[in-house]
Formats: C-alpha cells, sequence, structure tokens
DNA sequence: TCAACACATGAATAATCGTTCAACTGTTGT
DNA sequence: ACAACAGTTGAACGATTATTCATGTGTTGA
C-alpha cells in the first residue's frame, strides 16, 4: 500500500506529482524489468557471451560450453527465445541458436565493458 | 552436471574449448548477472527513474513517488545502496537518496531508450 | 520527558525462479 | 523396425527473492 506523503514536510506534494507524471509507463517498467530479468542470470549471460563470439551453436555445445547440463541449457534457451533474444535454425536433430538482433546484445556489451571491475569494496550493510 | 559433447558431431571439442577460454571469467559473469538482478524489479526501477529525474529525494517521497510502502522502499533501497546504485545524505530524520554515479545509470538509459516499444508479437511459446 | 515522526530492519510468509529427473518427439543410420 | 541420438518439455523440488508486519532507532518539537 502506498505510504502518504510526508506529514511535516513541505517538500512533497507537488514535486511528487510532478516526477511521478515523468516516470515511465507500467508497461515500459514491466518490460524493462523483464529484459533486464533475463540477464539477471549466470547460466544465461553465458549462453549469450558463447553465442555473442561463436555466432552459431548447437545446444549441446553450448550446454558444454557454458557448464551446465543439456535441459537446462535447452530451458535456458526457451526463455530467451520467447524473449526474441536468440533464434534457432533446426537441421536435422540438430539446433543452432544465434542471437537474434536485439537491444540485450548492446546492453551485454555495454555491461561488461563498463564493469571493468572496480570491485573490492562495498557500501555499507 | 555438464553434458558431454555431441558424440557424434565434428563440430565440437575444438570450438567449445576455444570459445570457452573467450568468455568472462566467472567473477564477471557473476557481477553481471548481479547487477542485472537490481534492475530486473519494477519497484527498484521506479526508484532509479524517479531519482534520475529528481536528482534527490527523501525516503517517503519515493515510496509515494514509486508507489509502494515506506518499508519496501526502504528495504529497495538498502539494496540498492548495498551495491553503489544510490547513495543517502542524511540530515536530522530525513534520508536524501540520490543515484551513485555509476553504470546502472547508463545501463538504465540505454534500455529504455532502445526499448521503444517494438512490442506486439512473441518469437513462440 | 513525551509523543509524533522518518526511516531501518528482522522475521515470517508468499511468490518466483532455477535445476533436475524422467519421459517424450522427431531424426538418422543399420 | 529398431536403437542411438539431439533436443524439448512438464512436474517436482529446493533455493532465492519480494512483501508485509511489527518493532526498533534516532530526531524533532511541545
Amino acid at each position: 500500500m502506498p505510504a502518504d506523503s510526508c506529514a511535516s514536510t513541505g517538500i512533497d506534494a507537488d514535486r511528487v506529482a510532478e516526477i511521478q507524471r515523468s516516470l515511465p509507463s507500467d508497461e515500459t517498467v514491466q518490460d524493462l524489468a523483464q529484459v533486464f530479468g533475463l540477464l539477471a542470470d549466470p547460466g544465461r549471460l553465458r549462453l549469450i557471451a558463447a553465442l555473442l563470439e561463436a555466432g552459431e551453436m548447437c545446444v549441446c555445445d553450448l550446454a558444454e560450453t557454458t557448464g551446465q547440463s543439456m535441459s537446462a541449457a535447452s530451458h535456458a534457451l526457451r526463455l530467451l527465445r520467447a524473449n526474441r533474444v536468440v533464434r534457432v535454425r533446426r537441421a536435422g536433430r540438430m539446433a543452432y541458436y544465434r542471437l537474434a538482433d536485439s537491444h540485450v546484445r548492446m546492453l551485454f556489451d555495454l555491461a561488461i565493458t563498463h564493469i571493468g571491475h572496480g570491485e573490492g569494496d562495498r557500501g555499507d550493510d
């Protein structure tokens, strides 16, 4: 349940309303969350990274490369497929996956280059 | 458990090993997943969007603006704080949050501009 | 000193997500 | 027709995650 604006403070209602208006729509926020969610898993990230490098690979090799079971890889690819991040090409009993032309590709690249790795200290907690 | 390379296919072991070498390290993949995970929630996305617009806001107004309880907002901000996405400035009993200078800001902007909203059809499933 | 306030937090519950297992589809070669 | 294979899938289980509730901390003003 949404809280009321701060009772005694002066800095509230108008500003809140103004900023609220500038926020992306519910639908946009949902979509963003979903896209980011796709990238929030190591297994899926590795699949994407592998495809980024390889161009095209079959499920079995993808599984091996990314260190997961074929079942896990298949489930992951299914998700990525449903969200148009990857595309399949079927040939006989093989299924070759490649990255679809999508923003995810860019997000991944941007993230990986910008996390140069200034790691090591934490804010608090 | 990792699967063996495809038994009969010729396109396996060498290529797999080569691409495996080009994959980001385990640690990098973990970090990436975590950052994307932070952005994979509507509540947190709205907080970030609000701060992107407002520059600085107190928790109460943030909660109101983003449509969540103060407790939920506080928990979310705590997470973002721990991951150096936001920073606090305390003044009396108020806590003013702002975005920390981080890649998340860029990821958000890039994602929001590149999901122009060519939505409407799904791959399969 | 007391009460209202802004915020933080731990614990519990509910919801979501990933992994595995077992079974199933369709293909290839014998 | 049969067996081995590449891949898919559903259901079940375990783990992670979000949300709520109740309480706690420190601050302000009467």
